[in-house]
DNA sequence: GGATTAAAGCAATAAAAATTGCAATAGCGA
DNA sequence: TCGCTATTGCAATTTTTATTGCTTTAATCC
């Protein structure tokens, strides 16, 4: 019989909050364009709703926090020896990555809830900061090969813009070269 | 003294339903972050909360149903003589239009109540399928001068979406002439 | 091992959202 | 102009959401 994994640190706080955030992801991926209730998520976590009052205040804050933590997560930075195959592996990863129900809903969720930053001062704080973290190690890599490396906004723009837009306009990405096109042109050298 | 503008046909079930439309927008203006409530919406329309349960059911339904039509209604589409014209043209008046509180935060609404067609095989039944006819009523124009014009979806991808990347993501578009460069890129004829 | 404290649970209560039955009204069409 | 119907309004009621005061429990620290 297997044993029980050990409590991880923080205890029972952390042990609620792994349960509720595991119910509302569950709950989304069951229901994806609708929000869960606060009693739904109690329930399916196996927590009282009203610890759920005391912590998060309201479901819209929770499902946010959820959505955010679950869905931007460190996706794998590829390291092939080119920037070309580094970045074709890491949006490849992204698109895979959002290419299932609950993560689509979960960006869907992350969109809708997403406090535009006023200043743009922190990129890394906006709330797709893991994407743009993960982009400036990749890009810093290639530049220290010697390669030709564009700007990050470029490949925000052209990379990870238009596989959000499939995403959250078109339901899913279905060409399967999709991300390799959109590699060759963002590393095209402008004319 | 101004004469009040005739009612227009539909009657007063037309009344409400404009009446509720611009309580919603107002609504979504004074606070873009937030959902109004239908007791909020009722007092701002001046209709009976009722009736908005027996019309639409759901504030959730009622304010995507306000987002989408309100945020996508036509934009002109310019008729310059070129397609790098038309499509300037377009695409600012697309950046414009989402540069305000209001309309920002009616993409983020459309946005995560966007229900993803699962077939695409209607284009212009998404959400943003204004905006699409729009295009294909440019690039055919374009056609018609002999001129080389990308495909559709390249627009959609290099223009559209890095325009809602930074709405959504990155609280405005600052740069003056980003979009510009969009342009530029996007008829750049594939290496 | 025990004291302390923060977090969680419980049950009652308050507030808000949503529904229902019936009445009133707008406005279309004959 | 009137009849008819769909829509809207009203007030009461139900359901759901959210809050509160107090108790219990987990777990940290000494």
């Amino acid at each position: 019989m297997k044993k029980p994994a050990p409590p991880r640190p923080g205890g029972r706080s952390e042990r609620v909050k792994t349960a509720v955030f595991d119910a509302v992801e569950h709950l989304i991926a069951d229901d994806p364009g609708g929000i869960p209730s606060m009693a739904a998520i109690a329930v399916r976590a196996g927590v009282n709703p009203t610890s759920l009052y005391r912590r998060w205040g309201d479901v819209n804050i929770l499902v946010a926090e959820v959505a955010t933590e679950r869905l931007v997560r460190d996706l794998p930075v590829p390291d092939t020896g080119s920037l070309h195959g580094d970045l074709t592996g890491w949006a490849s990863n992204v698109a895979r990555n959002l290419n299932n129900r609950k993560n689509s809903a979960l960006l869907r969720i992350m969109t809708a809830t997403a406090r535009a930053s006023r200043t743009a001062r922190d990129l890394n704080s906006l709330p797709i900061g893991r994407r743009i973290a993960e982009l400036e190690a990749m890009l810093a890599r290639a530049r220290k090969r010697g390669e030709y490396a564009p700007d990050l906004m470029d490949i925000l723009d052209f990379v990870l813009a238009p596989i959000y837009l499939r995403v959250l306009f078109m339901g899913a990405i279905r060409d399967a070269d999709f991300v390799g096109r959109l590699v060759d042109r963002v590393l095209s050298p402008p004319l």
